[in-house]
DNA sequence: TTGTAAGCGTTATCAA
DNA sequence: TTGATAACGCTTACAA
């Protein structure tokens, strides 16, 4: 590969002249540089990022971080933060597994954007500092340089369930995601306060603890489907596992919703063809969103203040009115 | 940031002995190897993956990159991609612009997957080398060190085009994708032998020159629908646009496929809740196989021959069939 | 306007 | 079994 030493050598400059060039110092004469850039392009010449990061400590590159493939919405949050960054002169880096430790301190990134939630809150604690901002999607931490972007969850899982109440629904099923995940409880924490306000038993054998994966919601009505009685409706954590719910529930016959219904939460892109009713959070926004709170932080504005986005309720065909 | 040099210092020992130790070089008395991994976990030491790479030239990571986000069965392909790696001791990074060129020949990756139709083929071409190599999805490239993997699009994109004309449509539409692309150019000329074949005419002006977007189907179906008569069916370079036709033909108050039939290509997510004939995919094998190729060269076997993954027509509702 | 030289965090070579 | 030291490609004082 060309080095800046072979352009140096292939210009009979010295290579910080070359360097100079590269980083458009004003000290160096309009024929060198000339003469320089034109070598770049001739040996096609690009920057070692490694050399570059070593010595500098920084790269103008924002790292992101997941690691759900199922979550086709994440492509949308992946946009929006590319759409910033290429905006304002950030590269993005994109890494799936919490390897991402590799490229976080040593200037490869400026500031990361964590979404996979097996990254661990004690490695994001210790990773943040002033020279290396983080932004936490779904997460809420306490940490002077780590920003947290949460959508709502709490208030329209609240509509959504006052909704259903509303139009009748009595016999409560929830369908959990990953117990330990903020999202998770928080919209558990709703559905079981409207019950409660509402008056309406909630058993604890009709909780079922998911994954958010399609398949655990499949498993789960398949559970439910055999016991002696069926919810009247199923109050799902995110859309995957109502998808799937809808699947099991549909293969034994039971139409959606005049037997039973079905609530989602994500608006998918599934979710608007299968007419799930569920909550729509703006994912490009999100992303957009995320990349902007951190480079400005990286460009030493302070901005660690939790942020929450509201997300709205899309009623649809998969929860209907129950007569009382 | 905790440097080996920390360490050393810490342990008391040289950086040559830290170093030996990270790389589990035999050279290291048991005791002394005890302390310096304590150490590195008191101190959480991560080695820097700049100075490594700079030093090494190799990283142990492939680098994919891609940039169209409305195609939603891109995570297919990386959850492909990630799987292999993770499972062969490889980690992944991905990048989402021809900025990718900053990560492939400085130590940072060993290799790399392309599937950014934006990156030029000569950047390709001057990329790959014996200890660069690169595997190229969807594009047909001759040069020894980049493998392509491909997806037959004629011979599916025959059957099904066969299939309509089995099914009594003569009257045909052709919404193409990205001109330049092979993927199109294949999937037209498929489209076109049948015709010919069966001695069905089909005039330039029924082909619309869309650019896989949802958008630029809408729009085609609108043209289409301007003029006196509409075609009895959309052959569609794509699901995107198939969909995107599909809306705007349902608008109007046409009926699919009593009215005029549609035809897609990707067998996305959508497809099967909207009952769309299409070719399906194997996306997550297509990543899976990227990846594997891709470390066999890193690794030294040479595999460069040209592969072919074969896609398979899924017939729904969305083509019908028409009484001649 | 240009060049020299030190140093970023590693690993590899060689000597102790 | 350990430690000095040079080198990877780059930037940045500082000197010329």
């Amino acid at each position: 590969m060309t080095t800046i030493k072979d352009i140096a050598a292939a210009a009979g400059v010295s290579v910080s002249t070359v360097s100079n060039v590269m980083n458009n110092k004003s000290n160096v004469g309009e024929e060198t540089r000339r003469r320089v850039l034109d070598l770049c392009r001739e040996l096609h010449y690009i920057p070692n990022s490694a050399g570059k990061s070593l010595k500098t400590g920084e790269s103008k590159t924002i790292l992101f971080n997941f690691s759900d493939f199922d979550r086709s919405f994440y492509l949308k949050i992946i946009e929006g933060i590319n759409d910033y960054a290429g905006d304002n002169g950030y590269d993005l880096m994109i890494c799936t597994t919490k390897s991402c430790e590799k490229y976080m301190h040593n200037g490869l990134t400026d500031g990361c954007i964590i979404l996979d939630g097996r990254m661990e809150n004690k490695t994001l604690q210790r990773a943040a500092m002033e020279q290396y901002p983080i932004v936490v999607l779904d997460r809420i931490l306490s940490n002077p340089y780590i920003k947290c972007l949460v959508v709502n969850n709490y208030d329209p899982m609240t509509e959504l369930v006052e909704g259903t109440v509303g139009r009748g629904y009595r016999k409560f099923a929830f369908i959990g995601g990953l117990e330990h995940t903020d999202d998770n409880k928080e919209r558990f924490r709703a559905f079981i306060d409207v019950l409660t306000r509402r008056r309406i038993p909630f058993c604890r054998e009709n909780y079922f603890s998911g994954n958010y994966r399609e398949r655990s919601g499949y498993q789960a009505a398949k559970i439910f489907m055999s016991a002696p009685e069926l919810p009247e409706i199923f109050v799902c954590a995110n859309d995957n596992m109502a998808i799937g719910a809808m699947n099991a529930l549909r293969e034994r016959g039971y139409r959606i919703p005049d037997d039973v219904a079905v609530t989602g939460f994500d608006n998918c892109e599934l979710a608007k063809t299968e007419g799930l009713t569920t909550v729509s959070v703006p994912n490009y926004e999100r992303g957009y969103l995320a990349a902007s709170s951190l480079i400005e932080n990286i460009k030493g504005r302070e901005n660690f203040e939790l942020m929450k986005l509201t997300a709205v309720v899309e009623w649809r065909r998969s929860t209907g009115s129950r007569s009382l």
